[in-house]
Order: C-alpha cells, then structure tokens, then sequence
DNA sequence: GCAACTGAACTACCA
DNA sequence: ACTGGTAGTTCAGTTGCG
C-alpha cells in the first residue's frame, strides 16, 4: 500500500505491507491448496448484523492483493455460487486506513507504524498548507489530440511558446511549486490524456505528479441505472497529488474543496478517488466501516432477497412521497416550511434498519399500515452511521453565516444524507432492504399528514405540499407556535424557510385547470426563487431561459401582469424571425443516451461522428434546429461542426410561446392568448 | 391516404 | 451506478374517416 504524507513543507512517499484477509463459507475449493495462502476456521457474524455466528474460513494470501481476482477466478472455474465470499469487494485502501485507524487529510506520525494524532471527526481540522494549481490547457482549433497547444493556464500565469517550450515550461513550474492539488476542468476527459499525447508525439518527457505514473489512453464507460445512461470518463489520477477535475466531480462542484475533504475524512476514502465517488459510494464506504468495526464481515455482492408480497400490499407499501397538487395561479404571503433532514430523522428516531427490520424481541414497534416490525433495543447500522452526519450538519448550519466554508460542508453532507436514504431502496446496494425503504416512506407520509393537520386545525390553508414542504396561508404570527406543535407531534423539527410575498403555479400543459407542483416561481423573502421551469432546466437554449428570466423580472415586485411581460416576448418573436440571435443563444444541450430513435439527440450524434467526433452514450450533444421534423440527419440539426446554415425559425417561434406561456398561465393567459396580445404590444 | 389519437421512449426536474 | 413522483416532447403505430 503506498501512502502520500505532507509535512510542512514537502510530500513524502511511505510503502506499507498490507495482507487482506477474506473469508469464504462452504468447502476450501482445491485451487486454494495449491496457493499456499493460509487457511484457518473461525466463527463470524455477517453484516448487516441478523443471524447467528457462522464457521467460516479465513483466507490469508499473506500478501498485498486484492481478494477480487482470486475469488472470481474460484467462481469461474469452480461453479458459481457454490460458496459465499465474505471481505472481498471492498476498497482496499478503506480497508486499509480503518483497520490501522487512519484516515485521509487527518494528522498522523508515521515510523515504521502508524500514530494517530488528529481525530478525524474534529469539526474544524488544521489542514496542511496546501499548494494548489489550476491548471488549464487551451487548444487552437477545435478539441481534439491532433490539434495543436496554443497555450497553458498554470495558476494566473500564461505560459505560451512553441509547444515544445510549453511542455517544458509546464514542468518546470510543477518542479519548482511542487504543488499537492491540480485543478481541472475536464482533466479527465481531455486536459490531461492531451497533454500526455502531445508530449509523448514531441518526445518530451512530462510527469504531472509527484512521481511517473501509468497513462494508458483508455476510453471511459458508459453505464445504466435506472434506464438513466451515464458516462463516466477515465479518472486521471496523480502520484502524490491530487487531481480534481470539477467537471467529473459531483462532490467537489456541489460543496467545493472544504466539502470534498469533509465526506472524505468521515467516510475514510482518499481525496483524489472521493472526487470521483458519488455521494451514494461516501455513504457505502460509512456503512462498511461500522459494520467492520463492529467485528462483522461484508458479503461479496448482494444476496439479500425480497419477500413475496400481494398485489395489494406493493399498492399500499411501494409508494413515495405526498405530493398536494397546487391550484393554478398567484398567491401571496406564502409561509414556507420545511422539515429538517425528514428521512434521515425518521432513520434515527424509529430506528429502522436491515438489521433491526422483522424483530422478534418482544419490544418492538410496528410500522403504521404496513405491519413490519422495528426492534427498539438494539440501534440499527443506518441509524449509527447517519446520527453524527445529522449532527455535524446541525452544527455546520447553525455556525454558518452563508457562503462559507461550513456552509460548504453542510451542502457535503446533505448529499450524504438524502442519498442514504435512497440507497436504502436501491437494488444493488449492498445493505438495502425494500422494507427499510417502504417503512420510511411511510412514517414520512404521516410525519407530512400530521403537519398539514396541525396547521389546518389552527386554522392556515394548504396551498401546497410535498414530501417534506408544506406551502401555507394565514397568520404569520402563528407559525413559531405551530413549529412548536409539529415538531412535538412527528419528533421531526420543523423550519420556517421564509415567506414569499407572491408564488405562481404554473398550469399542466396537457390539462389546464391541474397545476403542476414541480414548476413554481415566486418571491421568497425579497428574493427571486425558480423551480422547474424551462429556465431551470440545462436543455433550454440560453436564449429562452433569459426570456423567462425578463419576464419573471417584468411582474416585478408586486407579482402583477402588466404590458411588459409581453413586451419581452413581441422582442424575442421579432429578434428570432430577423435571425439576430446567434448559434451559441439556441443551443440544445442533451444528453444523448445511445438509444434508438430519431430524436435530434440521435441527430446530433450522427453530425458529430461524421465530423469525426465520437460521442458515447451519456454525453452530451449541443444542436440547433435546422429544420423540424426532418429526418436526415444533415437537414434536421446544426452541430457545432457543421456551417451556419439558418435555422428553423416556425419551431423557435413556436417554442417561444410554450416558454412564455409557464409564465402566464398562472395569469389564465394561453399560448393564444400571448400570440394576440403580443401582435398589439408595441416592443 | 391522411389526420387524430395513443402509448412507449426519452429527458429532465422536485423533494 | 441513491429513491419515487411527475411533466413535457417526440415518434411509431393504430384508429377513424371519407
């Protein structure tokens, strides 16, 4: 195991010997004989903690390897199935930094052995004075490997040259600033697999970390989940720094570096791969590490099945969160309320977990409606793993004063949380259980009811709800009792976001009397607030999401409709018809999944990859219409690869009124209705 | 033969 | 490689009509 350590000044490399045990139940398979790994019999609970000691056999390999290869290589040649696998899919380095009780960006001695110093759940840590590069690379022409360097970005310097100098010069400064973090955007997909090929195509020698590291040009992944395809790039990693590119890191770009460093210190996964990791693989890693510090062993992949259940049963127990369908229009002085971490304290408070799920201890709890039943004795994994998440959150939130640094770290662990519960439901999680998932849906849907009760019973309107957000009309002075009132109800606190002084519904397009309840628009607290609307969304050419905002901007502070809101609109009809909006304005950015079908993602991929470009599935693709309802490729969509033919002005017309019209229908004013108003307005 | 309808596929957002 | 709920768009296939 290598292990990267920065004292005050510089970065040491330090190389530990690290033996992974595992464990396999059934008979030792003949090849395991041959290995000369040592084998001896133990007795073992399994994770998530139900059941009774099992005899196992522990497998020393007596060497660093990670215990993956040898197991499938079993499976393949021996049958598969035919035994169960305990500690063999899990991170080795995880692995390692919790059994020697170390952890990533946590001060630490290092003499042969390990002495822990900090503790890693210190709310505000001393971190080594880190020196850290942003790093860019700008290419003349488009981006692509054959093309040539025009010029790097190293921090604010511009270094520039022929591209021979460039190179040099680029490791030259890494040399002399040794930094410990490189920033990028788009490092993995192209910054650095470029850099690496135009230095090898010059024959001139660059490494970008602390020492030479392999840098195979190797295509990323695309993958599926949920009939969602997403793609992957391959990590670019560093030896002795670490590369974050924000582009590829989920973490990183939604709570910045004091975020990143956060989860990565609580979940025990090195920097450099925590920027790649999804928040669901931080909460995965937490699980694991309580489950092993407890002395039990991990299952290799996922055995735990579903009961069977009736018909009627999915129908009561497979259900989400409530959602209120909103009326259709303005309202004003809106109190906004939401519960605080809901899932996650429902976690908590009732205890629900695989490992406490079915219990038959005698005291136990049954869940409201579905009949399962909670033990109350033991606290379950989740509940362990997710309490001092909610707690360190509260304590983030309360010494934040805005866009901090522990404003940042409690956006980490948001993520965490709200992700924790999902992975609860997931399939292929490795400690998921339907049931723990239904029951917290359930006591969440009570947890809503009973608030909406409350607050009617003290006399407010429900103007909307959902999930954990209830929208209210009536006395404000009232609200502080009936926080009070709620939180002693459901035990879950209960908080004022703020008051909006106007929030607009906007109206179902296929049935307009129906609002919608994830498309809203409002004043909160003297502050514009957008949900769901084209505006909102990263498909939306920028030039429509700016028509929103003018026109939400046009209503004012009054939230009243008035002749300007349709001048905005009269403005963009005249500048799309004289074609005076550029390209980049009426770009389409989507997603393109691989699928089959003639949309214009399917178009646009087709225009890319005769240009030479190759898009896989879960990448985006950027279009301008040409002409709508064609089906060649050449004739429906204009990429950025192909020449400046004119678009298709009917089908931008066209979507302009479907834009303004989210706008207006809160107003009881239709796409007809904007088109004859807009022909009197004068612009 | 074509318009109108329908349902599946697809993409995206909200909590 | 987190969930369920939902809207809106496109497209292929079917139905209805003359």
């Amino acid at each position: 195991m290598t292990i990267w350590l920065r004292n005050n000044k510089h970065g040491h490399k330090v190389v530990d010997d690290f033996e992974p045990v595992f464990y396999l139940e059934g008979d030792v398979p003949e090849t395991l004989e041959r290995s000369g790994f040592k084998v001896r019999k133990v007795k073992k609970k399994v994770a998530p903690g139900t059941g009774p000691y099992r005899s196992l056999f522990e497998i020393s390999p007596g060497r660093t390897m990670d215990p993956r290869s040898y197991v499938s290589a079993v499976d393949f040649f021996e049958g598969y199935g035919k035994r169960e696998f305990y500690d063999v899919d899990l991170m080795l380095e995880h692995r390692y930094m919790v059994e020697k009780d170390i952890s990533p960006m946590t001060l630490v001695e290092w003499d042969g052995g390990w002495k822990k110093v900090g503790d890693r759940y210190e709310m505000d840590p001393t971190l080594p004075d880190l020196r850290t590069v942003e790093l860019d690379v700008v290419v003349g022409g488009r981006r692509s490997l054959n093309s040539p360097m025009d010029h790097i970005v190293f921090n604010d310097e511009v270094i520039d040259g022929t591209e021979e100098d460039m190179i040099k010069k680029l490791g030259s400064r890494l040399k002399r600033y040794d930094p410990d973090v490189v920033i990028t955007q788009g490092g993995d997909t192209f910054l650095l697999p470029y850099l690496y090929y135009r230095s090898e195509l010059l024959d001139i020698p660059l490494v970008l970390g602390r020492e030479p590291s392999m840098h195979l040009p190797r295509e990323g992944r695309s993958h599926e989940s949920y009939g969602r395809v997403i793609y992957r790039p391959e990590p670019q990693m560093l030896r002795g720094r670490i590369h974050i590119d924000s582009n590829a890191s989920f973490m990183y770009s939604q709570s910045g570096w004091e975020g990143l460093v956060e989860v990565s210190r609580l979940a025990n996964i090195p920097l450099q791969k925590m920027a790649r990791y999804s928040p669901g693989r931080a909460v995965d890693c937490m699980e694991i590490e309580h489950a092993l510090r407890d002395g039990y062993v991990i299952p290799w992949k996922k055995n735990m099945v579903e009961d069977i259940k009736t018909l009627d049963h999915l129908l009561k127990a497979d259900r989400g969160g409530i959602t209120y369908v909103p009326e259709v229009g303005i309202h004003r002085d809106v109190v906004k309320l939401d519960f605080a971490s809901m899932y996650p304290s429902i976690i908590v408070r009732y205890n629900i977990s695989p490992d406490t799920m079915g219990c038959d201890c005698g005291n136990d709890r049954v869940v409201p409606g579905l009949g399962y039943s909670i033990c109350r004795e033991k606290k379950g994994l989740i509940p362990r793993a997710i309490e001092p998440v909610l707690e360190r959150r509260r304590i983030y939130k309360s010494r934040s004063c805005g866009n901090d640094g522990y404003a940042r770290k409690a956006q980490a662990l948001k993520w965490l949380l709200v992700t924790c519960f999902g992975y609860t439901g997931y399939k292929k999680a490795r400690f998921s259980k339907i049931e723990v998932h239904e029951s917290i849906t359930a006591y969440g849907r009570e947890t809503l009811l009973k608030a909406a009760d409350i607050a009617m019973d003290m006399g407010y309107e429900v103007i909307h709800g959902i999930v954990d957000s209830l929208w209210l009309k009536g006395d404000i002075h009232g609200i502080s009792e009936l926080l009070a009132r709620v939180e002693y109800a459901t035990g879950v606190e209960l908080e004022h976001e703020g008051t909006y002084g106007w929030v607009c519904f906007s109206a179902d397009k296929q049935d307009r009397k129906i609002g919608v309840p994830t498309r809203y628009f409002g004043v909160l607290d003297g502050e514009p607030e957008v949900k769901g609307l084209y505006l909102k969304r990263h498909d939306t050419p920028p030039y429509f999401k700016n028509v929103q905002r003018e026109m939400i901007g046009a209503l004012g502070e009054k939230g009243e409709i008035n002749e300007d809101v349709f001048k905005v609109v009269k403005r963009a009809m005249i500048e799309l018809r004289e074609e005076n909006v550029s390209y980049d304005d009426l770009t389409f950015t989507k997603k393109f999944s691989g699928k089959r079908g003639l949309s214009y993602g399917r178009a646009a991929y087709e225009r890319y990859r005769d240009a030479g470009i190759e898009v896989k599935p879960g990448q985006m693709v950027k279009y301008v219409i040409k002409g709508a309802g064609k089906k060649r490729a050449e004739e429906r969509v204009i990429t950025p690869y192909d020449d400046d033919d004119p678009y298709d002005r009917k089908a931008y017309e066209t979507y302009l009124f479907r834009v303004a019209e989210e706008i207006t229908s809160p107003f009881g004013i239709w796409r007809e209705d904007i088109e004859r108003i807009v022909k009197k307005v004068s612009p």
